[in-house]
DNA sequence: CGCTAATTTGATTTTCGTCAATGAACGTGG
DNA sequence: CCACGTTCATTGACGAAAATCAAATTAGCG
């Protein structure tokens, strides 16, 4: 448990079964052949060590990837240096959306943890989009709601204090990292500096680490060192007002069975 | 031109080639059978006068929409009444992406201007995802760029400063709504208040207030009731790190001719 | 063990928010 | 057509949250 980040590379032979095909088979039932194509995306394997930068902002590009293990961040630079970490990826999420409409990447992909990710090539996605409606469907399903998790950042940014920016953030990582601790109370290590943080929220690396301390003083976060513990997921997410958007999304649109 | 919002209606009975089909058209050469289908979506039209709600945020909703005419915005709420405007609509700008992924919307869908919109059923769009996989892949490419739009208003509200934030944000609402007057100059009607302004933002209207005065002081911005004129478009660009991305989106994964 | 990077803490400044009052614009109804 | 009320914008005084600047301490790593 001390160190997440290389959980997955012995389970890596069982976790065969398609980190996408275990994320989108939780939202919709899928069929024999969409299996088969999802797994084509996840042909050619990288290896990333924590730090590391997958891709560039600018960086001309036609690969895409799976995340297989591990997890990382997208971010964006300004001219004066400042730094925006725009949304986090874990396992069995696409990177997409920030390279996919322009011949160059709108982020800079950096690996928070080890990880491995799942390259491919647009041609690929045009495979999945022209063969299999109901995957396109759900990729765009998937669009959406990863836009929704954006727009609650922004509001947290735009509208929150420090002490729910942090609080929600935390609660986000630790609800995608699926890691859970006793009854109400969670566990995890987060290889995120205080200037990371900031920068995912808006806040200075000095003002996180104030932040911080008052969370912990309000007994609601303990720390040790890159170990974090919520005491308390519930009141915490009441506190800051947390709510867990992921886990589903609406396929009602699209057929049961597979078509054609 | 004094009266933007009220542009179109004389002028819809020629705009009937679609307001999609224009959008989309202008990112890629659309088919015939491409062109039916998107005008399928707009059968159904509605007009909400300026300031009207369309949906509201957890609203139960099979209803998805094209802009015909004028133009909304996406808001949420916060338990505390703060509100956080998180996105514009546009003519030719499908609002699917706050509803899709869920039966309820995840945003306030509000009306700016007087505006025309189009309604249609979550099915239609599985018919479009299923018989026209171009456009699926189109629709997939314009969520993503809608999600780099909001990745760069998060960057602006998380990490610039009020200036920056409203000069930004005049210079992306002027650039869609693409009414150019004169050389570098640019004028058009703006039917926000401070505090809807503010909203977008993540500033008070106090502020907003005090943020457009000094534009003004220096004279980068001239105002007349709700009409705005940005005295030098590339000035307060640069000033501001103003980087228009909209108008293109790659298409070169989505085969030229149509398939099937 | 020592170097470097990250964190913590304090002092101070800045930006933006809050509160409050005033004024202008607009629409409505008498 | 004017009086009135409502909403929105402006302005000023003040306060609070977060940024900045600057050490000092700690942790991580070779």
């Amino acid at each position: 448990m001390t160190d997440r980040t290389f959980a997955s590379p012995d389970l890596a032979g069982d976790n065969r079964r398609s980190a996408l095909e275990r994320k989108l088979g939780h939202y919709m039932t899928l069929t024999y052949s969409e299996r088969d194509a999802l797994r084509w995306l996840e042909r050619r394997e990288r290896r990333y060590a924590a730090g590391s930068v997958v891709l560039h902002e600018n960086e001309e590009t036609d690969a895409l990837h799976v995340v297989a293990s591990g997890w990382l961040h997208g971010s964006t630079r300004l001219p004066d240096e400042a730094r925006q970490i725009l949304r986090f990826y874990f396992v069995g999420d696409l990177t997409t959306t920030f390279s996919i409409a322009w011949g160059v990447s709108a982020a800079t992909l950096t690996a928070v943890s080890d990880c491995t990710l799942y390259e491919f090539p647009r041609d690929a996605l045009w495979r999945i989009f022209s063969e299999h409606p109901r995957l396109a469907g759900l990729f765009y399903g998937v669009a959406a709601s990863e836009q929704v998790a954006m727009a609650d950042r922004l509001t947290s940014v735009g509208r929150t204090d420090a002490i729910t920016r942090i609080g929600k953030l935390l609660l986000d990582i630790r609800s995608q990292l699926r890691v859970v601790d006793g009854e109400s109370g969670s566990t995890f290590e987060l290889p995120l500096t205080l200037q990371d943080l900031g920068d995912a929220v808006g806040l200075t690396k000095t003002h996180v680490s104030r932040t911080l301390k008052k969370l912990e003083d309000q007994r609601l976060l303990e720390r040790d060192g890159r170990i974090i513990r919520i005491v308390d997921v519930a009141e915490l997410a009441s506190r800051v007002g947390f709510e867990d958007r992921y886990g589903h999304i609406a396929t009602d649109w699209l057929p049961d069975a597979a078509p054609r």
